[in-house]
DNA sequence: CATAAACTAATACTTATGTATTATAGGCTT
DNA sequence: AAGCCTATAATACATAAGTATTAGTTTATG
């Protein structure tokens, strides 16, 4: 069996390393330290088990479990987390994820997680179930994941390239100035947009926009 | 050899028993999963070395390395931490830490590390000292993403709750409603962390919010 | 050609955001 | 006890953001 581990931390790689080793025979076990690491190695080898950190420092928190879901929809992927909270957990399921196990679990926890998912199945820990069972009972309450396909639906060509602006933080003034626009203009465009998307404010646009993944050009967004 | 490891994460503590059982021969590797448990333990017991970790969930970040160090002063304590901010090495130090380790440092590392203080020194990672240079030298030069931990090592735990409402696209006057606050007061905080970040306005600190993961808890983020 | 839609922009206005200053209170450190 | 940090909050001010309305221009489409 061939399992990919996850993480920046060396210790976590490690323990997780002897660990699987131990109650797995003849499991063969390969460490990545980053996002872009994982993402290469997926490329080049069938994994029958991902176990990733949620949270490596200096990665979009959730682009990187999107990538590696899409890289492989049938892989396995177990998501350890220092975070508990309910919405991280159902983000990682949306994802493509099998399983979310906090770092602080037991050990059996985590076995019988991976026992799970190999199995084809979602493992959830009943603690975290319960903690997040008021939102798994409406899930129209929690905010779907926007695709970049509604979004471009309904906004203009120059409206996209807006909001990609707002979502590098820019100032109306910033975007006038890029665009070669009088900021009375970029008004009237931001106002547009908020309303298309049924949006309150710039920030909550920026949000989507970073969401989507949107990026102003590196010329352009750098200061 | 007597040594107590102090994290909540149960990989972290396993990971560490492993590694110390098979580099030092002999040794007695104690766990304790907070830090209210290990002043017990050093109340009972004799150590000849600690290593814990600067994060505990729920502990005031430096208020248990400072009675641990009070506790024992001639204990030896070896501080990981996800966190490499000059300004946390520094404090730990000043506390009476004798190491200071990064979790993603690598396996040689850590033993030089616990060889060094074992012998009475004191230890840091030849690139922290060179990071911390460095960021005295030419302060916000780069732009680098930043990570969860230099963010929350330069926020309040106030600042980082609002910091995590803005990322849900929140005004000042919905935080000011969720916290019980006046509007007032939310304006004083935001305007520190834009201070403390470097940045410029509510929109770029709701896009690093999202960057990082931060998700505001679903019963409050929903309108 | 007509006409709808998008882009531009001005004026005028309201509300939101952000900063500065001052002040009080609690907790922790020295 | 004195000093510092944090959190709270008020006042005052300046600037940014957002809305509404009107209007001229281009573009594309029937």
């Amino acid at each position: 069996m061939h399992a990919l581990v996850v993480d920046d931390h060396m210790l976590i790689r490690s323990g997780l390393h002897e660990m699987l080793a131990s109650r797995f025979t003849g499991i063969d076990v390969v460490e990545a330290a980053s996002g872009a690491e994982a993402l290469g190695l997926i490329e080049q080898t069938r994994f029958d088990l991902a176990i990733i950190d949620l949270f490596i420092p200096g990665e979009a928190a959730f682009v990187f479990v999107r990538k590696l879901c899409d890289a492989d929809p049938d892989l396995p992927v177990l998501v350890l987390s220092g975070s508990e909270n309910p919405a991280h957990v159902r983000k990682c399921i949306d994802l493509g994820c099998s399983a979310f196990v906090p770092k602080s679990a037991a050990q059996d926890t985590l076995f019988g997680a991976i026992d799970s998912i190999l199995d084809g199945g979602v493992f959830i820990p009943i603690e975290i179930m319960r903690a997040s069972a008021e939102a798994a009972l409406n899930p129209g309450a929690l905010p779907a994941l926007p695709s970049l396909e509604v979004v471009t639906g309904k906004l203009t060509d120059r409206q996209m390239e807006i909001l990609t602006l707002i979502s590098s933080g820019k100032s109306n003034k910033q975007i006038a100035r890029d665009f070669q626009l009088s900021e009375n203009t970029v008004k009237v465009h931001v106002s547009a947009i908020l309303r298309a998307l049924g949006l309150d404010n710039r920030t909550q646009a920026g949000i989507l926009g970073q969401q989507l993944g949107l990026l102003a050009d590196t010329a352009m967004s750098m200061r």
